[in-house]
DNA sequence: CCTTGACTTGAAGTTGACTTCAACTCGTAC
DNA sequence: GTACGAGTTGAAGTCAACTTCAAGTCAAGG
């Protein structure tokens, strides 16, 4: 497959493609003249890198869960942990979404007099709210 | 207060404050000497602020939501708005904690043989998941 | 008076994941 | 044989939210 195949079966750009060949992420079998061939397989490559990134994972992260074939080569416990952050995420997650429904339906004439607004308020000033996450997310299946 | 103490209560780097007030989300009020002054109030602004970025607002949102004397002038449709967006994030967060968990407890020999990894890897193919969200988040308070 | 330390400034640097650009090389079609 | 479209390259640009830096300004202490 050439490079305009591979970026119309998956949605990657030719441009991110390359981006991800010169990263060590993906690998082409040789060249056409100029131009890259690409095995098939680099589908699944680019299937696992994608979900590698809606799991939080850096590109780093993702190239060192790859042997230099290009297989997956994935720790468990990795898995695991991943896991792990990803539900104390949405543990957070939910304490600002339950935060901002109660601010909203809240009755006070402005949120300065809004209790659950303040609560929700000091939490953030104690910095029990992270302000950044390390990264990126995901898009997701089953909407 | 000057620029230190507000830092100390807050734990938002000075650099940061400075950055804040020339992007115009909170103001001093004058100087004593060279020197910002900041009335208490702008710890309160730092508040919000805090809890826009944890809401996963970019500071250009955080700005729209204040008035121009530091007050928040909170539309109660857009904290429903973005609960709402958060609520999202978490349904695909879930999906993907699941299927890593899944994927992690999978005893086939190796992911490639795994039906549940393999499914997540087609979801993420199929750009069902989010290669990178806006913005950041949070870091919470009850853990 | 001079040093010290905390503050000031605007400009430039950082990070990660890309995208965009100019300049160039092919294979194919006319 | 030449024009075209699609590929190639390395370098530079983008975005957000800051941080870092050099150079300068003060107030207070010794």
């Amino acid at each position: 497959m050439d490079i305009a195949e591979v970026a119309k079966h998956t949605g990657v750009p030719a441009s991110t493609l390359r981006y991800y060949e010169k990263q060590g992420l993906i690998a082409s079998v040789g060249r056409q003249g100029i131009r890259r061939r690409f095995a098939p397989g680099v589908l699944d490559q680019l299937a696992l890198i994608s979900l590698g990134q809606a799991a939080g994972l850096s590109l780093d992260e993702i190239r060192s869960m790859l042997l230099p074939n290009g297989q997956p080569s994935i720790d468990r416990q990795m898995l695991a942990d991943k896991a792990d952050e990803i539900d104390a995420l949405i543990k957070r997650l939910r304490a600002v979404s339950r935060g901002l429904r109660h601010a909203a339906a809240c009755p006070a004439p402005s949120h300065a007099e809004c209790p659950s607004f303040q609560k929700l308020l000091k939490a953030a000033a104690s910095g029990a709210l992270e302000k950044r996450w390390r990264r990126p997310g995901l898009k997701l299946p089953y909407k």
